[in-house]
Order: C-alpha cells, then sequence, then structure tokens
DNA sequence: TTATTTGTATTATAAATTATAATACAAATA
DNA sequence: TATTTGTATTATAATTTATAATACAAATAA
C-alpha cells in the first residue's frame, strides 16, 4: 500500500500514518491476516522515525485494528470489538460533522446519500490469500 | 450558552471552544444575529485568556460561521458559504469516521440512522428576536 | 550454536504548538 | 472625553511532535 505523508500538513505524521492505515484496511488494499511491514521497514519506506512508526502500530494495537505478535509481527485483526469509548467518540465527531455541514447548506438527504455511497465503496471482508 | 472545557483533555482548548459554539449554533443556543460575548467577556466567563479566544473568533469568521463589526461586535450569520476547502474536509473526516465504524462493525442502516437522527435534532434556522 | 531481526524501551535533543501575560493602539461607542 | 472594542506585539512557559542513538530480550534464520 502506498502511504503519502505531508509534511506542510498541520497534522501530526503519527495521526496521517494511522488514518491512512484504517482506510487502507477499509479500503482492502489491506486484508485480514495481513501483515504490515516492520517498524524498520516502514520507517524506511515513508522516510520518517523508527519512534513514529511504533508510537503508530501501538495506537492501531490499543483501538483493537491489529495484533502484534513477535513469531508473526503486526496483522490486520478480523473485526475489531466496539468499545464505549470509541463509541462514544464516533458519535461526537459524527454530531460535530452534521453540525458543520447543516450549517454549510449540506441537506439532510443529500449527506445520508453520501454516507451510503462510501458503505458502499468498503471492503473489509476480505482475507488475504483466500478464503478462511 | 454554557460552556465547558476540559483542560485534561488531548484537544487544544481552542479546540474545544470552537466546536461548541458551533454545536451552539446547530442547536439554536446560539441563534441567528446573536451577539458573541466580547472576547474579554468569554474569556473571564469561561476562565482563559484573552487571546485564545480572539484566536477562536478569529477562526470562526474565516470559516464563514461568524461576521465580526467592529460597530456591532460579533455575529452568528445567517449561512455559511460552503468552500472547496470544507468540502473536501468534510468527505475526508467523514469517510475517516464511517471506515472507522464500519471496522468496529456498525452496520450501514444503523449508520444512516444515526446521522438522520442527528440531522433532526437541529435547529439552525431560528432568529434571534422573532423573524426576519 | 551463532548471527540477525523483531518489537520495545530509554534518553537526549530540537522544533512546533498551545496557552498565558502584559501592553499597546486605532476605531467605535457612551 | 473616557471607555470599550477588536486586534497586534512581544515575551515566556509547558506540552506535543519528531528525530537520533542506543540497548535489550525474544524469536528467527543461518
Amino acid at each position: 500500500m502506498i502511504i503519502k505523508l505531508n509534511t506542510a500538513s498541520s497534522t501530526p505524521i503519527y495521526v496521517q500514518l494511522r488514518n491512512q492505515i484504517v482506510m487502507g484496511i477499509g479500503r482492502g488494499d489491506l486484508k485480514i491476516g495481513q501483515g504490515l511491514p516492520t517498524v524498520r521497514q516502514m520507517a524506511e519506506d515513508i522516510g520518517i522515525n523508527m519512534m513514529t512508526v511504533t508510537k503508530v502500530y501501538t495506537i492501531l494495537k490499543n483501538e483493537g485494528f491489529i495484533e502484534i505478535d513477535r513469531r508473526h509481527g503486526a496483522k490486520i485483526k478480523p473485526t475489531a470489538l466496539l468499545t464505549d469509548n470509541f463509541s462514544e467518540k464516533i458519535e461526537s465527531e459524527l454530531a460535530l460533522l452534521i453540525t458543520e455541514s447543516s450549517l454549510k447548506g449540506i441537506e439532510k438527504e443529500h449527506f445520508l446519500k453520501m454516507c451510503a455511497e462510501m458503505f458502499d465503496r468498503l471492503n473489509i471482508s476480505q482475507v488475504a490469500g483466500g478464503n478462511i
């Protein structure tokens, strides 16, 4: 998967990398069970510090999106558990986004259509190397 | 309107204040045409520095949510113009939120229902001091 | 076994961001 | 005229972000 970082952005590099990996899983670029590059390899590939990659992998592990095993490396998990924390995070972020959209004149039906299309574009049920 | 800041949060105070004002407009707590407290008054009310409030008002002005006139102070604008920048911001944030939700097992229909309910809860067409 | 690779930890450093503080000033208002 | 307004400037401190250089035990590969 291709990672593109914007060092001029106000969004920290570690957040950009975290988001792009999550989006990669959602799009199906990163399949369930698939291994991520080692922290050193990823750091070299995208030209950032090893510790920044470690930070991202730790975040993704804590969020339940990947699992890290010393024997098998970092791998994409089948399904992440929905915690109360994450549920609240999603709801508050969505409420803000909807308020902003509405204030900007985006109508309910248009917004719902956008959401539906984005959902249909996802490909998260695939498994690396064929079916289970 | 009541502003609640969490200094323990990792979200900067100026972002918290900006978001709460936007949500206040969306909920109808802050009505169109209504004036915001002066930067000094707001700073005193919520116990933060005057320059931090200035920063927030400037952001809200640049985003088109309020207008600042030396003669009439800061006021909520009727409708904010949807720029390309804001449109892209909303789309990328929504895409990330939908991907995260899907990976956490939230299904499309449930997500759409949440969105619809949040839209219905908004009250942005009200005007301060009666109709126009 | 030995050498290498792995994730992880530690310490140090630098730059950028965030927040406060103390003033200052011109425009507008009372 | 005196006060209030948004805005600007400068300084300072704390926190966050990112890099750098090592180190180490566990696992793997030779």
